[in-house]
DNA sequence: CCCATTTTTTGATATAGATCAATTTCTAGA
DNA sequence: TCTAGAAATTGATCTATATCAAAAAATGGG
């Protein structure tokens, strides 16, 4: 099936004329210009609430580009324990991890929204927009750096450090200065389950709530609802989360 | 300085002729003819054991291919906990980890050898052997795969089914397939200490030192001086490093 | 809006692995 | 070969976090 030019541009106008996508993924390096060729490559996925778009050991074929909501990326064992290895955001490129077959689970946390790349569809890109090589290679060399974090955090940190890494981490991409200079509260909103955010800091479920209390009872973040959560002293949160004691 | 091509060929024969790093390294996929300008474009380095050749935190200017012996690769937090993020092993390919500044130290377990390419060579060698992006690619992809089991290793595992998958894993560059198969005992010697493994596996010297006891008291190993260690059920450890129990 | 179900929090207790403290065993230099 | 210092092992005890068990709060379908 060959789309016409005249349906190709509709189809680049609805895919990526407001894509929160666009300058965040590895798209940015895509002058507009351009998009035609990449939306001609790629094919748009919703997936919903709970489902499952990464399957580990699934033969991999495709690359996605995150475009719209979460996602958890999880590996298990055989006896059910499970380590969420990350979790998603608009703009991550997702499915690198193996040549063969995929590393990890990826299941959608609300609605999910992707493009999909086939593995070809990203070879002939990288042919034709050379400047996709460099931003692939940073894209992996980031998500490496964070993996390097993460090992950090579940070999030597404790519970609260965690916790507070955590809550860092997922503030970050809203305001990465508030977290260095002493700036007011900061309000997030957890999409992932207690459940999900202890697979992900290598606790259980009851540490993840009781260091929430503690953390509450301390006047570090202050709780609505149990997915929305305040920072109340973002810096003094950061300055746990590196293992750093205030006097 | 510019070479002539005569010291460059002699170089070539002397850096790659029998560089054990040939075959395994990112340099597999440039023809023999073409070895002169990977020569041209990167220096030799000879580290000592126990000193360092990558900074954490130090602006991040080079790349690396580890040619000769091992290195450990770590992060260290402010009050001095240590996480070993990585042994890199002959062919592996260093410094991929950030653009702008380096988030492991890399120091010489027994002397290293090294080829470093400055991010400017490694740029101009990509463009004109375009066969390097999807090596690079497939070295940072298979780094990130290591990277969600090393999750899964200090998330979830206990003590045993840690120091079981770090045999396994050490044993692996050697006999892959016997560790499948009920094949016999395989010896490994293992360069790093006791702390370097316990820093690997989140875990303390003494706990490390009790589970290789354990190990050895259930005829699971033996050990001959410290760093060497012979598996003498590779099936039964391999099980182990992968949550398995055997009935 | 209400109730059944699920998720989260809190409490009591257990335990794997950490910490503190000797020994023992290696290793490198004389 | 011997020996001092370092590394590894072993033992005793402690503790952070896990596990087991309710209670409380949140959520979603009717």
């Amino acid at each position: 099936m060959v789309e016409t030019g005249r349906s190709l541009m509709e189809a680049v106008r609805e895919r990526c004329g407001r894509c929160p996508g666009r300058s965040v993924s590895i798209c940015n390096v895509i002058e507009d210009q351009d998009l035609p060729a990449l939306v001609a490559e790629s094919s748009r996925v919703v997936v919903q609430a709970g489902r499952c778009f990464i399957q580990e050991g699934a033969p991999a074929h495709d690359f996605y580009v995150l475009t719209g909501g979460r996602a958890k990326l999880f590996s298990l064992m055989p006896d059910g324990r499970r380590q969420i290895v990350g979790f998603a955001e608009v703009g991550d490129f997702l499915g690198l991890a193996s040549s063969e077959s995929y590393a990890f689970t990826a299941e959608a946390l609300g609605e999910v929204t992707l493009c999909r790349f086939p593995h070809s569809a990203i070879d002939r890109l990288v042919e034709r927009f050379p400047r996709l090589h460099g931003r692939l290679q940073q894209e992996a060399s980031s998500e490496l750096v964070k993996m390097q974090a993460r090992l950090m955090l579940l070999g030597r940190k404790t519970a609260r450090e965690r916790l507070a890494s955590f809550l860092v981490e997922q503030a970050s991409p809203c305001c990465a200065h508030a977290l260095k200079d002493e700036h007011g509260p900061l309000t997030l909103s957890l999409p992932m389950s207690r459940t999900d955010i202890a697979d992900y800091l290598g606790l259980t479920i009851e540490t993840v709530s009781r260091t929430f209390s503690l953390f509450r009872k301390e006047g570090l973040i202050s709780i609505r609802g149990a997915s929305s959560v305040t920072l109340l002293s973002p810096g003094l949160l950061s300055d746990m989360a590196g293992g750093i004691k205030r006097s």
